[in-house]
DNA sequence: TTATTAGTTGTATGATAGTGCAACTATGCA
DNA sequence: TGCATAGTTGCACTATCATACAACTAATAA
């Protein structure tokens, strides 16, 4: 299934909401690839919440899956031109309430439970959440 | 008015629509600025439509207006460093249905019947359309 | 084989968005 | 002053969207 079809109205009807806006700026600015816990655990969101707008992101085009047993890893598209203006714009989106940064803090730390580069932890929040506040 | 307040959500919302990506468009493309009237005779949509489209994309901090008489003028924002990557963005989406070709067709020739760079005709469709097929 | 767990999805609900018609405002011209 | 016109908006209608809860699938590990 290439990704040969850009629709503008599906592309900005996915970042529409703050919650996908949110998760498209981590995997712009990081640019990593992420499981669904390792998102879940980052913008503090239920799991069934984040896994409606992944797949919202992923219909509209802007991410792509990996299923690695029971994990899902999803990872920015970047074989389309206009997406990587899009991705730019997102970056130099202003972080007003400074939500993205405390995102991106826990993002990291997230990261760093990895075990060889592969996510081996199911969803840590709340106690997650506590240690990083 | 300063338009500091970026919000994404909203800033994306209004690019959701397919009328208004039209409107960016033209506008991103050409560098221009334009009235309503030359709007409907370029995307030969009703008036009070694009009026409205006008209004949310205004609101969204997109558009800056600025009364001339009668007449409305709409412009790009340009003094907001992420909108700058949207437009961007919005000049290199692919026009598959050559919709944009036709759009910026009409527009150009809707420009040249300005008089000493302004516009001095109301809305000419049906007649302007049938002109330019 | 069975329990656990990462992730998905059906359903109901309240909120929001786009459209068309018609009425409206406001500006310029005769 | 009165008319024509560029543009706006109230209203009704329909469609779509985000959310929460709970039930579900699929993959691992004991």
């Amino acid at each position: 299934m290439h990704s040969v079809a850009v629709k503008p109205e599906d592309v900005f009807q996915a970042l529409a909401d703050p919650t996908r806006v949110r998760v498209v700026r981590l995997l712009a600015s990081t640019g990593e690839e992420s499981c669904l816990c390792e998102l879940v655990d980052s913008l503090l969101e239920p799991q069934y919440k984040l896994s409606r707008h992944v797949k919202i992101l992923r219909q509209a085009g802007l991410l792509s899956v990996e299923k690695s047993g029971r994990w899902v890893y999803h990872r920015l598209v970047t074989d389309v031109p206009c997406l990587l203006h899009l991705y730019e714009m997102v970056r130099a989106l202003p972080d007003r309430e400074r939500e993205f940064a405390q995102d991106l803090k826990r993002f990291k730390a997230r990261m760093c439970l990895r075990e060889g580069g592969r996510c081996r932890l199911g969803i840590q929040t709340p106690a997650f959440a506590v240690a990083q506040a």
